[in-house]
RNA sequence: GGGCGAUUAGCGCAGCGGUUAGCGCACUUCGCUCACACCGAAGGGGUCGCUGGUUCGAUUCCAGCAUCGCCCACCA
């Protein structure tokens, strides 16, 4: 349509009155039936653009934070379909994780057991437990397998409330291309990725000090700390040096790991302890003999310059132990709890009898152990005192976490291998960041690591390692020859399928084998979407037509995890990029400008606005904030939305009505109308084509760096012109007639209008229908009935307008535009209504400027209802400058005169001064008044004398002077 | 402690080395004009966070500071 020089509408009847209200329902429908979002698949990779869209947790609430950045992404997916792209925009559920793994448990009452056999027969005991806590004691043990039919059960349900969302926000996702990250397909991927980082030597395991929650007795990955700040006290303990020399004094906040600890370290660069390193000391309580150390990570600024390091209190220990080969003091267990066998380290009588009482007990508990005992033997100075200190946290855990070791499975990120980083940190610099400056984060992540990426975690749901073990005749797992299933076996449970040369009778029996009990960080799988979503390696070809993709759109908190690790495991497997570009959106903050989340309870749920303003109006709220910046919930922003979208369907009534039942023009009461450029021959409408050029130049080039929000405020800026101030000039010589004594406009004339604004309106639903689809289409559907979608409509090209308005300036609407500006003013000035036709007028302004408003001279007069003798009163830009010098000096007139009125007021309520007083006072305001004045002009000339100097390009006011009105 | 953003009218935001710093809401006044009262027109309102520097000229560039938000950091 756009190539061709016609544009052919195809008409339908008008409502009478127009409403955003039922749209979103019948569009819906509409574009499901005809399919308006499909996937082709069949083009060439160069006409496919595919979004890495990122999958919502179903478990998770739905809140106004999902409705902005989605409808930013399909913004930019919509506005890719209309460039002409094949656009892969699929969708993903994220159902793997804990938050869904408690979801399920509580839901339906169950837990995994991975002793236990799948069984086909399963019932949970609830199927909905209405919000009560099922205690993990009642809860019912299941296998994996079956957990997992139960989360997607779940999950199904859940997800009906997102898809009802999505649709009703207007995705335009392809819902024939879903997945869900724990799906059988997902858990495929996830299997084969990692067999392919095995056999590579990228995934390995290792027995060393792990962060570990202890709630949910898991190790956790780097990725996943947190800091928060936690309270704490500082003990000074004394140590003993073995050489009778005076106590060693240390401060800790951990004292309860008094048992574990290993050595005492200073600063070998501190001139108060240095000579104390070689030392030997007996440690209080326990008088287990430990070594004095040099250290550089030791900070002599840091409690009494002289730390204990124990195993583990944080991470400056590992660092330690690993440094300087400590020897390793476990005390802690996986759950938390002091170990209940006395360490063999622990000799003395003293030291085993403490220690047997803080067996078992809690870390909390066992400090308190401690500290009572220190008390006994006086070994602390002074009584504990309070701090504040930052731990780390597992994202989602409560309690600070411990280091402990044990066997893990690790992923290279870079984190030891320098060249993988420094490959990771140039596809950084590859991947276009919008907004660029969060490139930072990605690096400032890249360049912080510090080891490689854990993967196991030691819970029940989620995607099993594919592995086992052969168990040797002694009844040992040996764990350095893991037995890998064949690919396509995938995906395998290995607590319930057997490694080929295998039978199920030889699980857990010397000779056999036994299964990876752990299950994969749930990023393991998410960092690996562009392999899902286009079909990694399967037969259906969609890989090759999306993938590498062009789009990731996220949350800018999940850099260092789902970004990062993409990047990760695309460099690993492909050596590519996984996607063009990525686009970060801001937070929502509340009216108080606090983030808003569920935890602080300020969220909003989206239902209710879309309810109250319309689908569209919300989108137009999300889709004027930058990507990046953070955005304040307003439904005001919404509102004004819900009016660009009223004012849509008018405007487009109002063009499509006019001339209806008059066959001398074109839009004839036939339902079809023609708008050929060619017929657009007035100046002022060739300068609307003109203005639509720069209009559609502008917006085209700010989505191509996807920036919605500035192009989105250029069509909205000019949308709103165009209906104000074209629409308002041309209108009577659209109808054909004319209201005030002149002669009425010829056919020519007539039909130019009508087609610039059948030509100008067709543009702006396209350049809108991305932001604002179901209005867009509904006009569409008026204007082109039968011929297909707006959405699939091709965007606008700039060069068609700039091609139809043969050179005439889009300068001419402008002035034209002001000219009518000005009669408006002196009408409203007048307080009369807009309709009172105007005897005389001057035009006041500047050569070119009366020039460029003479040529749309008849539509201004018929617009401005100008009956009478119009003159026109060319000015010098000496003359522009004496103006304004003169109005400044009456604005500042009238504001005195203003004061003094409301001075007067007040004074009345006052007791009046003394005679001088009252004199002295005058003559110092008269005075102000004079130098308020006097500073005015001389401001105003200052600027004054600027003018002009400028460049060209810029309007330069038309006034109306001289002007009287009809009564 | 390091880094990244933000700070412009009562509110929400644009903008930008250069004529008079814009837009919307809200506010005031006027108008029931045949697309739209879910409307239109006109108007009032800002020392562009603070302090320096560069420049003929800074809201814009640079430095420092302050406030807010976020990210990172070994948390004795």
């Amino acid at each position: 349509m756009q190539d061709n020089s016609v544009i052919s509408a195809n008409l339908t009847p008008l409502p009478d009155h127009v409403g955003v209200e039922g749209l979103e329902d019948k569009w819906t429908k509409k574009w499901a039936a005809e399919k308006t979002y499909a996937f082709d698949g069949n083009r060439p990779r160069g006409q496919v653009y595919s979004i890495d869209t990122p999958p919502p947790t179903v478990s998770g609430a739905l809140h106004m934070g999902h409705v902005f950045s989605y409808t930013h992404t399909d913004i930019i997916a919509r506005y890719k379909r209309m460039r002409g792209y094949d656009v892969f925009y699929p969708m993903g559920f994220d159902d793997n994780g804990l938050p869904t793994e408690r979801r399920v448990q509580n839901y339906f009452g169950v837990r995994v057991d991975t002793s236990l056999k799948y069984d086909p027969n399963f019932k949970p005991p609830f199927h909905g437990t209405a919000g009560k806590k099922i205690e993990a004691r009642d809860q019912v043990p299941c296998s994996r397998k079956n957990f997992i039919e139960l989360c997607e059960q779940l999950a199904a349900e859940d997800e009906v409330k997102f898809r009802d969302l999505w649709t009703r926000l207007g995705l335009s996702v392809d819902w024939n291309h879903t997945y869900h990250t724990i799906g059988t397909f997902a858990r495929k991927i996830a299997q084969k990725g990692f067999l392919h980082n095995l056999a590579r030597g990228e995934a390995y395991q290792k027995e060393a000090p792990v962060l570990w929650d202890v709630t949910f007795q898991t190790a956790v990955a780097q990725a996943e700390l947190e800091d928060r700040p936690y309270p704490g006290f500082y003990h000074k303990l004394a140590f003993h040096p073995t050489d009778g020399s005076k106590d060693i004094l240390i401060d800790t906040t951990r004292p309860e790991l008094l048992p574990a600890c290993c050595a005492l370290i200073v600063n070998p660069n501190d001139e108060r302890f240095k000579h104390l390193i070689g030392k030997t000391v007996k440690t209080p309580l326990f008088g287990v003999e430990v070594p004095v150390l040099g250290h550089s990570a030791a900070q002599m600024d840091k409690g009494t310059g002289i730390v204990m390091c124990c195993t583990f209190g944080d991470r400056t220990d590992v660092q330690w132990w690993r440094e300087l080969k400590l020897p390793l003091r476990m005390i802690l267990t996986r759950n938390g709890r002091i170990d209940p066998t006395v360490p063999k380290w622990i000799t003395s009588d003293k030291g085993r009898e403490v220690y047997a009482k803080m067996a078992t007990k809690t870390t909390f508990t066992a400090r308190k152990i401690i500290v009572d005992e220190l008390r006994k033997s006086g070994e602390m100075i002074g009584e504990p005192v309070k701090t504040m200190r930052e731990a780390g946290f597992y994202e989602k855990g409560e309690k600070p976490l411990e280091i402990l070791t044990s066997r893990q499975w690790y992923l290279s990120n870079g984190g030891t291998d320098m060249k993988l980083r420094s490959q990771l940190l140039e596809r950084g610099k590859e991947l276009n960041f919008h907004p660029d400056f969060m490139r930072v984060r990605y690096n400032n992540w890249v360049k912080g690591l510090n080891t490689d990426w854990l993967i196991s975690r030691q819970r029940f749901f989620g995607v099993p390692f594919p592995l086992w073990y052969p168990v040797t005749e002694d009844g040992k797992t040996d764990f350095a020859h893991p037995i890998t299933p064949s690919e396509d076996r995938l995906p395998i449970d290995p607590t319930t399928d057997v490694p080929a040369g295998y039978t199920e009778d030889q699980r857990n029996q010397p000779g056999g084998f036994t299964a990876e009990q752990d299950i994969m960080d749930t990023w393991a799988t998410s960092s690996l979407t562009p392999q899902i979503v286009t079909h990694w390696g399967e037969k259906d070809g969609l890989a090759e037509h999306t993938f590498p993709m062009d789009l990731r759109p996220q949350g800018q908190d999940i850099i260092r995890t789902w970004l990062f690790s993409t990047i990760d495991r695309s460099e690993l497997e492909f050596h590519v990029l996984p996607w063009k570009d990525t686009t970060l959106s801001g937070w929502i903050l509340d009216p108080d400008h606090k983030k808003m989340s569920k935890s602080k309870g300020n969220v909003v749920v989206p239902t209710g606005p879309i309810d109250r303003y319309g689908a569209d109006a919300v989108r137009y709220w999300a889709a004027s904030a930058r990507l990046g910046m953070d955005s304040t919930y307003d439904e005001g922003q919404m509102k004004i939305g819900r009016r660009l979208a009223i004012k849509i369907l008018n405007a487009t009534k109002f063009v499509l009505g006019i001339g209806r039942e008059d066959e001398n023009y074109h839009v004839t009461k036939a339902a079809h109308a023609t708008w050929d450029p060619l017929n657009v021959t007035q100046p002022l409408d060739r300068a609307v084509l003109a203005r639509l050029a720069h209009v559609v130049r502008d917006a085209t080039n700010a989505l191509d760096h996807f920036d919605h929000a500035k192009a989105l405020n250029i069509i909205e800026t000019n949308f709103w012109n165009f209906c104000d101030n074209y629409i308002e000039l041309v209108k009577n010589r659209a109808y054909g007639t004319s209201t005030i004594s002149h002669t009425n406009p010829t056919e020519i004339q007539v039909l130019s209008a009508r087609t610039t604004l059948g030509i100008a309106m067709d543009c702006f639903l396209r350049l809108l229908a991305p932001y604002m689809p179901f209005v867009t289409d509904e006009a569409w559907g008026w204007m082109h009935a039968g011929q297909g979608s707006v959405h699939r409509a091709p965007w606008p090209k700039a060069s068609f307008y700039s091609a139809a308005a043969l050179k005439v300036p889009a300068e001419v609407l402008d002035q034209a535009s002001q000219a009518l500006a000005a009669v408006r003013k002196v009408k409203s000035e007048a307080k009369v209504s807009m309709k009172t036709p105007v005897a005389q007028i001057v035009f006041a302004g500047v050569k070119d400027a009366l020039n460029q408003m003479r040529v749309a001279m008849s539509d201004v007069l018929q617009a401005g209802q100008i009956e009478g003798k119009v003159n026109f009163h060319e000015l010098s830009i000496d003359d522009i400058r004496k103006r304004i010098v003169t109005s400044a000096v009456t604005a500042e007139k009238e504001r005195q005169e203003r004061e003094a009125e409301k001075q007067a007021r007040k004074a009345k309520n006052k007791k009046p001064l003394p005679p001088e007083q009252a004199a002295k006072k005058a003559e110092a305001m008269k005075k102000r008044r004079e130098e308020a004045l006097a500073q005015a002009r001389q401001k105003a000339e200052e600027e004054a004398d600027q003018f002009g100097h400028g460049e060209g390009g810029t309007t330069i006011p038309i006034l109306a002077e001289d002007t009287s009105l009809d009564d």
